[in-house]
DNA sequence: TTTTTATTACGAAATTTTTCGTATGTTTGA
DNA sequence: TCAAACATACGAAAAATTTCGTAATAAAAA
């Protein structure tokens, strides 16, 4: 099952940034064509999953991400890594590379992240 | 614009696997739960949509992906990174590295990209 | 030739996701 | 007090995706 659809991602992803916050201020930063009733029912649903909590603060729900951004970044990786590269760190190591274009200090950052990867292994 | 949908991935991954096949090919590939006329209407509309091409052997459809493999790894990298990582290089790379449990080989296989990338940059 | 079988085409139903309209409730302030 | 402003709830419409049923066609077999 997939845990959150994309709309829902876009929420998630400004909640995880303001930790919080209301409908109309997740709105605002959402800048979508549609209209304010459709991120409220959005929220609603996302509540109804779990994927958020919220709390009564007023006249307004105040919102908090429940599920961490961890741990969709790790569904993510996951799934893109089985479907997309059939599980093969190297290809995808090598796409990854290729896309993001890591700077001088980045490639050293994580070569500094496989050092300490091998002393584990 | 998403440039296809989750079952149309399943197919994709199928016919970058055998280079090309019939509907029933695909269709017992898939082993979904859904018969086989769904799966030979997504691959109509995949026609449609330019994912795949086709030609007309004996009374069949051979299929053949349209779509590269690389593009649609490319497309999905830049997707994750920036949704999901606000195109962190480095939070990427933890991710990435957590979740792939590269072995002692692989690890040394990336070494050996980012030292080829060194030289570039 | 006639029947059986494999295949396609295609409309439409079912499901999921996104959007909106409207009724309703709560606070604020004139 | 009561109207305006702001918010929620919720059913249902709209859109996108997935599923299926059925008719038509072409090849293969009897």
């Amino acid at each position: 099952m997939k845990p959150y659809t994309d709309k829902e991602l876009e929420i998630l992803t400004i909640l995880w940034q303001l930790k919080e916050g209301s409908v109309q201020q997740i709105h605002d930063r959402l800048n979508s064509k549609s209209g304010y009733t459709t991120t409220l029912k959005l929220m609603q649903i996302m509540f109804d999953k779990k994927l958020l909590d919220r709390r009564k603060e007023g006249k307004k729900h105040i919102y908090i991400p429940k599920l961490e951004k961890e741990d969709a970044q790790n569904y993510s990786m996951k799934n893109i890594l089985k479907s997309l590269f059939g599980g093969s760190t190297i290809g995808f190591a090598q796409s990854f590379l290729g896309n993001s274009k890591p700077n001088a200090e980045e490639l050293q950052q994580i070569k500094d992240m496989i050092k300490k990867m091998e002393k584990d292994v």
